[in-house]
DNA sequence: CGAATGATCCGA
DNA sequence: CGGATCATTCGA
């Protein structure tokens, strides 16, 4: 569940040194009936990935500018992930949350490209790992941002850590 | 093959 | 509020 990556935390070890950040703002898409998804007209060559195994990285660009991550995420037989839109900071980041707020921001900070597509999150220099918990009464709920569609109030998928300057505006 | 568009960000 | 900027996707 979408809702559980908060508070987990995202580290990338490459030759530039290590970067780990706490996760703060998440949001869930689905598949065949998620209009807002990728994944909603079925199984293309950039979204395959969301068909797959759970746990690997799902990056795409947008916009000409911006690569944006996503945990791979589903029960089975369906598609689904989660967009990383939000972070605090905590190693090889500087000390700026607003650097992370977003997920181009978070993107860029961290260097991802498509590239890492398909990445193994659990055994690969790209990584989530636990930390802690954040109660339910720090989590705010609410509908996902940035989409055109899909934007019932039924789909409040947009999960964030209250008062963290990580979070996207 | 051409055209439209997007899970965004920045600057004015 | 509009422009940037291009990979991906869809229609012809």
């Amino acid at each position: 569940m979408a809702r559980d990556l908060l508070g987990r935390v995202l580290v990338y070890d490459d030759p530039g040194g290590r970067r780990a950040a706490r996760i703060v703002e998440v949001e869930a898409y689905l598949g065949a009936h998620d209009p807002a998804s990728h994944a909603f007209r079925g199984p293309t060559p950039r979204t395959t990935v969301m068909f797959g195994r759970p746990g690997v990285a799902y990056v795409y660009f947008i916009y000409g500018n911006h690569h944006c991550m996503n945990v791979v995420a589903h029960a089975p037989g369906v598609a689904g992930a989660v967009l990383l839109r939000g972070a605090e900071p905590l190693v090889g980041l500087g000390d700026d949350p607003a650097a992370l707020a977003g997920p181009g921001r978070l993107g860029r900070a961290f260097g991802l490209t498509t590239a890492h597509t398909g990445m193994d999150l659990v055994r690969s220099p790209l990584l989530i790992r636990a930390g802690e918990p954040v109660p339910s009464s720090a989590v705010s709920r609410s509908a996902r941002i940035g989409i055109a569609v899909s934007r019932t109030s039924a789909r409040r998928w947009r999960f964030t850590v209250r008062g963290s300057r990580g979070v996207s505006r």
